[in-house]
DNA sequence: GCATGTGAATAGATTCACAGCG
DNA sequence: CGCTGTGAATCTATTCACATGC
């Protein structure tokens, strides 16, 4: 699928699926067992999610159809997504809520709590440290890291505010597993460099711009403005836009 | 495509494409001519972005392999993509930097500013309201909403907060586009469900919950649980996962 | 000559429809 | 009987390879 040649420089990784909305570049090498179509693994936080929910409301088994509403797709879909976890249903039944659950946690990797550090810590930055849902799903924001003094000055949070020269450091002594990159577009590429150069393999990119890393680092991106000029299409194509 | 059984309650849209990545559940009846494939649609902001800064840059033509790599895309898809669009580049050439951002635009529906109302003033919706890069590419947000009135006292922004229940004046006289959903799960339906009652059909869903709304609405989401969780799973698939 | 634009080929995802099994 | 699990069919997207035209 890749060609073999050498890729010009900074080793854009294959983006590995298509899809209007984030897309991965994960581990571009396919040769390894990557079990899990990406279309599954994009649904299975979803299910996740849903699950989660039945076991709050004291459900103890889900079928396919109902969990399939509860998740926002198709029956057939949620069925062919967990078939690829093993036979994890019971025919006549359904599926067994807490079992599902644990399945899929496995699956993604969710067993240990994974450590996060954010990049950047304006706005956005402040706003993702002060998020609630970390903690509930098994990650936790152990790091902060921003290259303005001025910022790091200000200090309003619990955790210290490091600058981007301590990120190798903090990376081994935290374990950190993913970095969310807050900061402008025009640091990105920089601090994508600093990230990878501190062994930190995952990386969630809220940035406007597109990261080059190698092809063992997963990127995912989430461009508020990209999301909107989606929605912009779809509005301009309606049939009569009264309101807006 | 879809069915012609009425659905069972409240509509689920129909998730236009899948993939792995935020999700279309745009207008679901595809027999109006919806010209661009989905996954088209979602990477022509990213030519945009490149665009922009080629434009910044002084450059007049680009070729799909420079927009390709800048993009972060393969250079055929780039053709591809752009092929929809009509004749718009020059053979032997390239594509001319202005011309195509302005078709791009056009296609998008980013010809009028569109105004943007954040609904849920926690963590999240303060950080959206601050958010600098609205204005530069097309929206403008015009009115804040939370239904708490403990938030709504404190108003540290130039513009008011408002009731939920302001909604739909709002929608009329702001004419109001799009929606940005910022409140905890447990209020999102009631919060879409406001929505689309004010005449607002597209909606950014940051609330980890599944949004029913009407065929005609569009909900793409933004889930950050779920976009570490993809992560997550990369993670654990890796060769040798060192530091993290 | 060179890069676009595009039909054809491939790959991937979704949906259907039904066999299989509790 | 009911619902899962799955092969087959369909649909969508990506990539290739080359004809086309500046």
């Amino acid at each position: 699928m890749l060609k073999s040649t050498a890729p010009p420089s900074g080793c854009v990784p294959r983006t590995i699926g298509p899809l209007y909305g984030g897309d991965v570049s994960g581990p571009s090498d396919r040769s390894r067992v990557s079990r899990l179509p990406d279309a599954t693994i994009a649904r299975l936080p979803l299910y996740l999610r849903s699950l989660a929910q039945l076991q709050a409301d004291r459900t103890v088994v889900v079928s396919s159809e109902d969990l399939a509403d509860s998740a926002g797709v198709n029956a057939s879909q949620v069925r062919k997504d967990l078939s690829f976890l093993g036979p994890v249903g019971t025919r006549g039944l359904g599926y067994d809520v807490d079992s599902l659950r644990s399945k899929i946690e496995v699956e993604l990797g969710l067993t240990e709590e994974l450590g996060v550090v954010i990049i950047g810590y304006g706005n956005l930055g402040r706003a993702l440290a002060g998020y609630r849902g970390f903690g509930a799903r098994g990650f936790r924001v152990v790091a902060l890291v921003d290259d303005d003094p001025a910022v790091r000055a200000v200090a309003p949070d619990p955790l210290p505010i490091h600058p981007l020269s301590e990120l190798g450091r903090l990376a081994q002594e935290y374990a950190l597993a993913i970095a969310l990159v807050a900061t402008p577009a025009s640091a990105a590429q920089d601090v994508a460099d600093a990230v990878v150069a501190a062994g930190i393999r995952s990386i969630l990119n809220f940035a406007p711009a597109t990261l080059n890393v190698p092809a063992d680092v997963t990127v995912r991106k989430v461009d508020l403005a990209v999301e909107l000029q989606i929605l912009s299409y779809f509005r301009q194509r309606r049939p009569g836009a009264t309101v807006g």
